[in-house]
RNA sequence: GGGUCGUUAGCUCAGCCGGCAGAGCAGCGGGCUUUUAACCCGAAGGUCGUGGGUUCGAUCCCCACACGACCCA
């Protein structure tokens, strides 16, 4: 037998040998006084003569992460993940016959205790077990308590070892929690209303992205998984829902990196008589309340540096955020020719087939966006990028569009949003032409009957939680992140 | 897409110039009634990611592949 399945003999063997004591090792239930953290909360001022004289009775209940055996006695520890207790286990207390289930205790296990709460001489607060009862056998054996896991491929496949074990890996999880409250709390605030709306969807628009098909058996109908919510959600500010949000997944058919996963959590928010500018100012007040909130600084450490929330934020054309991150001069983005040898320059694939303002917006990548460590809005957005986008009055071929770049990354996209329908309809053909999709004319429609002047806004939720927790890949803040299946 | 690095016991990690595979934790046996990374004694535990190649001999060198981490575009 390997040293593995040897490890699971071993506990198998002690579950069988509970039963044999006719004692059940996944009982249906056992009433405790609170979580291990709430007990540990409520005495946490009680002094060892008040406890002595007292007699606080306790039942808790938790996972035994670790064992100090002393012959006729023993500490055992019991998590409930945010906090521990410690028991101490006496054999003239518990009896000869209980104290022996110990034999057939595991580390991992959860068990119970009923008893008395008392001080040891070290002051640690501690229950004097007068019950000791098997709540959940582990089978499999845990990682080791020092390190927990690190193989950071493990930590993703099996998470529940991960935060489990890694203390800070729970910290990241409870702080996105957290992110996405204070959001809810910020927007409600205003007066957005939360929504929901189709995932599934039989045009993937709202974004340029390859989409995941599915198909509908009954209907016979291919469908798209959503690619963003973005025009179900200004279809309902047609229908009078004038500040609304949705917080949810959206998918991408595309690669996988330290900034991408599959599916991903954005928040999108519509806000009507508003415009690009208010959604800047927005912007600020939202990440920084957040900030505060979550991280309880606006000073965030991010790898060797920090990125600074203080405000104003800095606002910076596209143009000119590549005139400043390179050598290009404003000649090299003139004429095409002289915007496709630059592109080239930079190593931009497949340049004769990219339109002008893609070709700006590739420079851009390849210059600035890695250096915006601060946050910046960048503005100015080529109208053929930004199809859903408002023109700029002055400027046509601009759009009021800005996208919000800290840490090296793309955190936000946002615009006073295209209301003319015939501009959309038009809209949507070149880009048809160009990148082979079709015009949504259901959301045409819906433009047809009147939709106020309104800005929107996405913001990627596991990006904003990298910032907020130092993270600096996007596996390490989603639970589960799409990895390749491993056979074995 | 290109490059660099990693994969050794259940977990965390060593392993020098190619010559019998090492430790801590966990597990197992024994001891210990206030410990807390408990402690003391003892005995175990390995397809060195997978597949090829070079060599008298490969965890180590070469090639390919798988999975992952980081950097660049």
């Amino acid at each position: 037998m390997e040293a593995g399945e040897l490890l699971r003999a071993n506990r198998r063997a002690k579950l069988e040998a509970l039963r044999e004591r006719g004692v059940d090792p996944y009982p249906a239930r056992f009433v405790v006084d609170g979580r291990v953290s709430e007990i540990v909360a409520r005495f946490e001022g009680a002094d060892a003569a008040s406890l002595e004289s007292g007699a606080q009775r306790v039942r808790v209940g938790g996972r035994v992460t670790a064992v100090r055996g002393h012959g006729k006695a023993a500490f055992i520890d019991l998590s409930d993940g945010d906090g521990r207790l410690q028991a101490h286990l006496r054999r003239d207390v518990l009896g000869e016959e209980t104290f022996s289930l110990l034999d057939n205790l595991d580390l991992g296990d959860f068990w119970g205790v009923d008893g008395v709460l008392f001080r040891t001489r070290t002051h640690e607060l501690t229950v004097k077990a007068e019950r000791l009862v098997v709540l959940a056998k582990a089978l499999a054996p845990w990682p080791e308590k020092w390190h927990g896991l690190t193989d950071h491929e493990q930590r993703a496949r099996q998470r529940y070892l991960d935060l489990a074990t890694n203390p800070q890996s729970r910290r990241v999880f409870l702080a996105r929690a957290a992110a996405v409250r204070e959001i809810r709390t910020f927007l409600e605030a205003r007066g957005f209303v939360e929504v929901e709306t189709p995932m599934m969807q039989p045009i993937a628009g709202g974004a340029t992205a390859r989409p995941f098909v599915t198909h509908h058996n009954t209907l016979d109908l291919d469908l798209y998984l959503r690619i963003a919510p973005e025009l179900y959600l200004k279809r309902l500010v047609v229908g009078g829902i004038e500040r609304v949000f949705e917080i949810n997944r959206s998918f991408r058919n595309e690669g996988i990196s330290t900034h991408h996963n599959p599916e991903f959590t954005m928040l999108e928010f519509y806000w009507a008589y508003a415009d690009y500018r208010n959604l800047m100012d927005l912007t600020e007040e939202m990440l920084c309340q957040v900030a505060s909130k979550v991280a309880g600084t606006e000073v965030l450490p991010w790898g060797e540096e920090h990125v600074n929330l203080a405000r104003p934020w800095r606002r910076l054309g596209m143009r000119e955020a590549v005139l400043a991150y390179s050598d290009l001069q404003p000649e090299n983005l003139g004429e095409r020719a002289a915007l496709e040898a630059a592109a080239r320059r930079f190593g931009i694939a497949d340049v004769p087939r990219l339109s002008s303002g893609k070709l700006l917006a590739e420079l851009f990548e390849a210059t600035a966006e890695s250096r915006l460590l601060d946050p910046t809005f960048v503005t100015d957005f080529p109208a053929d990028i930004s199809p859903l986008a408002k023109r700029k009055p002055e400027d046509p071929e601009l759009t009021e569009r800005f996208e919000l770049y800290l840490g090296g990354m793309e955190l936000a996209n946002a615009f006073s949003e295209l209301n003319d329908p015939d501009d959309q309809r038009r809209r949507f053909e070149e880009q048809a032409r160009a990148t082979g999709g079709v015009v949504d004319e259901d959301y045409v429609l819906a433009l047809e009957h009147g939709m106020p002047p309104t800005a929107g806004e996405g913001i990627g939720i596991d990006r904003l939680v990298m910032l907020l927790t130092g993270s600096r890949s996007i596996r390490d803040v989603i639970l589960f992140p799409l990895l390749r299946p491993r056979d074995d």
